[in-house]
DNA sequence: TATGAATGAGCATTCATTCAT
DNA sequence: AATGAATGAATGCTCATTCAT
């Protein structure tokens, strides 16, 4: 299904759709790999208006891992796993089913890196306060989703990346 | 303490100048953020001396990701932990002790892209075979190393990154 | 007379700069020796720019060679030459006129190696047929043409070569 | 037939090689994509060693260019044709029988560079008095003997390179 | 809102050449 | 006589970003 090439979209439906394809992109090829280019061609715009919309392309990417983060915790609190083979469950639906997790490992990897560095350390604790539900075990629960995340954008639970088409 | 700029090193120990601190750069910032001007500084030669050795920054890449993946192999054989949580402290003490982790971290990071995804599957097996003595629970184990690398590629065990001058 | 510096030229536009100005130097100093750097210089623009008309400097200089070629063979099939003599007094003005006949010499030079084999295969087919009103003495009338080219592209024939300023 | 790997040659032998061998080289590639390293690994010797016999690329393929454009003088004058038709199948022999010819083109070629401006008109003149003996036609004579290097240069009488293996 | 045209800075890589041995 | 080790200078090319429209 390609991106259909319509023109001179409302300014947040173009940052909407940015972000979502943008997303699957990035979390696909990790930050370097990722062209401007390419995503602009797979949104059908010209690239510079990619920066009517963001102010580089790593604000872009800290845009979109943001976002993720926030689904994901939100999709982690909402579950309330009971326990650790549970949370295990989700996350490799979470992997399966939309790129978050994998754009969330694409951003640690980046995360020695100072524009990265902050918004990395936000990441891993919102993922702490989401599975704080997990109390007794919290830095284990903390340490499977973030490891998930790591795998999934390593590919490593890509036999099952719907998302990924 | 800085590589010495001693000139005129015998092939063989210059390659292996070249693996060991190429490693520890490629380590800290990923294949994509190094660069072969940045090695060749910390090395103390000229750049074009780095294809002396290797055909490609590519290849370089790969030589030094396998030799840790061998060297990493090779210490968990030999600890042979005998439960998850044993191998957990085992995987803490390689985070701080050597770069090898954090390589193995980044070559799966790569590990979507063509000249990568081999030495990525390769990788993985390995460490499937180096883990199998923790029979009964053998993918756990291996999940675990691999996420360990994948942290540490990240820096998230980085706390006592003593290899990281 | 010095290229303007005029920026901001519509594609189509800079494209016919890049083959005209291309082809003279091209023609001049042979592809080797021609840098995309001294082309850049000579339309005034950056060297990128050349690279958003062709995909590479081998590309850029075939396309030049086949239109350099394709003029040519339009001349001397309007010219129809009658004999020998007359061909080569043709061939003459066209050293002095244009580049082109250096610019097919120099596409010659390097037609052993692959990515020029074919169009120097097919420039000397299209030569052939153009010379075919020499029926009788075709196979001569075509090397005349090809000899002139190269000693043109050697700079043989340069005494009059008005477009070379 | 790979030339042999012996080492130690007096000085004399050792040149004789290099213009042997770098001439054929030479001649198939043209100087610019002629490297020392092919040429050097063609010898079976070190690239440094050719700098023990010749002081740059430039002397060394003068070198190479004016013993072959000597060597050809002299069987054109030993052979003294005595018509344009002679001649011309002399050249077919002369192209297919060694690179003399081809490595004349390669010179005339690269005629209009400074360093080889004066040894190509040297060629062209002393060409010029080995024809001589075709006096009523000699501009033909000549112009036919420069095209014919051009064209063995460029490969087009390569049907029957004997010596290009 | 959007883009066509353009580029500065940087990249991996090549190559003729040097020098100590 | 020969070479192993090394490099300065360039080369073709990429990419995030800007600007005029």
């Amino acid at each position: 299904m390609v991106t259909q090439r319509r023109r001179r979209l409302p300014a947040e439906e173009r940052r909407r759709q940015l972000v979502e394809v943008g997303g699957r992109i990035f979390a696909i090829h990790g930050f370097s790999r990722t062209g401007t280019a390419d995503i602009a061609r797979a949104c059908g715009i010209a690239e510079p208006t990619i920066y009517r919309h963001f102010t580089s392309k790593e604000e872009y990417f800290l845009a979109v891992a943001r976002e993720a983060v926030g689904r994901l915790c939100e999709r982690l609190k909402a579950a309330a796993p009971r326990d650790i083979e549970a949370l295990q469950a989700l996350l490799g639906e979470e992997a399966a089913q939309g790129p978050e997790l994998a754009i969330l490992g694409r951003l640690l990897h980046e995360g020695r890196e100072p524009p990265f560095r902050e918004a990395a350390e936000d990441a891993v604790k919102a993922i702490g306060d989401a599975v704080a539900s997990l109390r007794k075990m919290a830095p284990l629960g903390e340490a499977t989703v973030l490891a998930a995340a790591l795998r999934a954008a390593a590919g490593m639970l890509a036999g099952e990346e719907k998302w990924a088409a």
